[in-house]
RNA sequence: UCCUCAGUAGCUCAAUGGCAGAGCAUUCGGCUGUUAACCGAAGGGUUGUAGGUUCGAGUCCUACCUGAGGAGCCA
């Protein structure tokens, strides 16, 4: 029995016979000649199969064979200029797992597919190869962004999915009935990291969020994926070294250990070679400069109002003045999240970062050095109407041995789309939840 | 929530207000090196829904439904 392989191994094995187990991806025939090509999650190859080298009744077999039939085929690798793959597979033998009836044949063709009948099927569309590519690429940075943090031993902790209260108002959060209590699911781990980063210093959650925003672009999901480290004695500084030193890494494994992904949805590497620390850092107040020039050189269309929160135009705009990405720190505090350190040079600003990625992809890290004192901290969640005994635990940070902290969180979705050069989010996550879609 | 665009065969799209078509997919036939193979044939339609204008509506008008991506908000 030849030794079962897959096809992205297949080159340990020229010369010599093989089993593998896929998927009929393609069949192309030329009288006594079939060439069905075979995928199986990690590549794709090319059978050939001679009539008179076969019995005739598994040339009939093949011959009959349906798009995204499952097989195991045995056959011989052979090294050949024209597979694109460099390898291709003289068949011998080829057994049928499960024919898709002729009657209802593979409803994604090897043609094109518009977006809505694309998502209505993704669960058939996630075995094309761009789609495989996106996902191998995909699981690459999840293991990369843990292997970055625990070489620098941080300790994950998983913070809770269900949560008793909003963190940041309730518009945006979905309501679960839990028993008789009203509950929400967590639009971020942060508030429960930075109780864990007090009991182990260095921490990190990776896990699911969820935002009920009815935002319908490129760049949203209702549930993404976000990592968010989190560290006691931290700085904002310390922090946006960090970000740096953690975008750049992933950044370098991707193009060490995915580069034939990279290729396959044809992203050009070019820019992401040049992700380098240090990145580009703009403070709030140089980044209005840099919008007011654009307005007046006719670059953009909005005069920007100082104080307000930047835009989608804006965050393209400054972005696309550098060629990696750029973080933009101490935003005014009014347009920020109550839980932010105040800068000490300058009251009305806060302690905080957001990074930029390249080439119009936005906003994709968000972080701050978080408030320190129990007395200011207790005036902000009272400005903001937030129930304050839902808090109390928080407060209780402050109160039972306080310290210097700050983290950021970074959108999983975001940075692939940003890495794979994607023109939407949706393609990120093998099963995208947004405003309009929830099947599969 | 607002703005813009789109909905015709299983899929991707055509059709000046005048006979609803092509490519792919499926089935049948042909081809010994094909690269989204190619060549020939067949089957396949409640033109998103409901009204309206008209001798006549896929096409024009109104409302609604569905989807897309942009704003706001955000990662």
């Amino acid at each position: 029995m030849a030794p079962i392989t897959t096809i992205e191994h297949l080159g340990q094995f020229e010369g010599q016979d093989v089993t593998l187990r896929g998927w009929l991806y393609n069949l192309r025939e030329s009288g006594k000649l079939l060439f069905p090509i075979f995928r199986d999650g990690t590549g794709l190859v090319q059978g050939v199969m001679f009539k008179k080298a076969v019995a005739p009744e598994m040339f009939e077999t093949l011959k009959g064979l349906t798009q995204e039939s499952s097989v195991i085929i045995h056959g011989k690798v052979r090294a050949d200029q024209r597979a694109p793959g460099g390898y291709e597979l003289d068949l011998a033998g080829i057994e049928v797992v499960q024919k898709v009836p002729e009657e209802t044949p593979y409803p994604i063709s090897l043609k094109d597919h518009g977006v809505e009948f694309l998502m209505e099927h993704r669960h058939l569309w996630l075995r094309s190869p761009r789609q495989v590519a996106i996902l191998r690429i995909r699981s690459e940075i999840e293991r990369a962004m843990q292997d970055f943090f625990y070489s620098r031993d941080f300790i994950r902790t998983d913070p809770p999915i269900l949560t008793p209260a909003a963190c940041e108002g309730t518009s945006t959060l979905f309501p679960v009935d839990y028993f008789e209590e009203q509950a929400y699911l967590t639009q971020s781990g942060q508030l429960y990291i930075e109780a864990t980063a007090m009991a182990l210093g260095k921490v990190y959650s990776f896990g699911p969020t969820f935002r009920a925003e009815k935002s319908k672009t490129r760049r949203h999901l209702t549930e993404f994926w976000m990592i968010e480290p989190e560290i006691a004695y931290a700085t904002l500084d310390d922090v946006m070294t960090l970000a740096e030193d953690f975008i750049t890494f992933i950044v370098k494994r991707v193009l060490e250990k995915r580069r034939h992904e990279l290729e396959v949805i044809g992203r050009d590497i070019a820019p992401l070679e040049k992700i380098e620390p240090p990145f580009p850092r703009v403070s709030y107040d140089e980044a209005v400069k840099m919008l007011d020039e654009g307005f007046a050189k006719g670059e953009l269309e909005l005069k920007f109002e100082y104080g307000n929160d930047f835009g989608s135009p804006d965050e393209t705009y400054i972005s696309s003045k550098f060629d990696r990405p750029v973080m933009i720190h101490r935003y005014p505090a009014a347009v920020k999240a109550f839980y932010m350190e105040p800068d000490p040079a300058d009251l009305s600003k806060a302690l905080c970062v957001d990074v930029l990625a390249p080439e119009g992809y936005g906003e994709i890290i968000g972080g701050s050095q978080r408030m320190g004192s129990y007395e200011r901290l207790l005036e902000r969640i009272k400005q903001h109407e937030l129930p304050e005994e839902a808090f109390q635990w928080y407060l209780d940070l402050r109160k039972f041995g306080g310290v210097p902290h700050a983290g950021f969180g970074m959108g999983l979705e975001r940075a692939v789309a940003w890495i794979c050069k994607l023109d939407h989010v949706r393609e990120t996550i093998p099963f995208p939840r947004t405003l309009n879609r929830m099947y599969p």
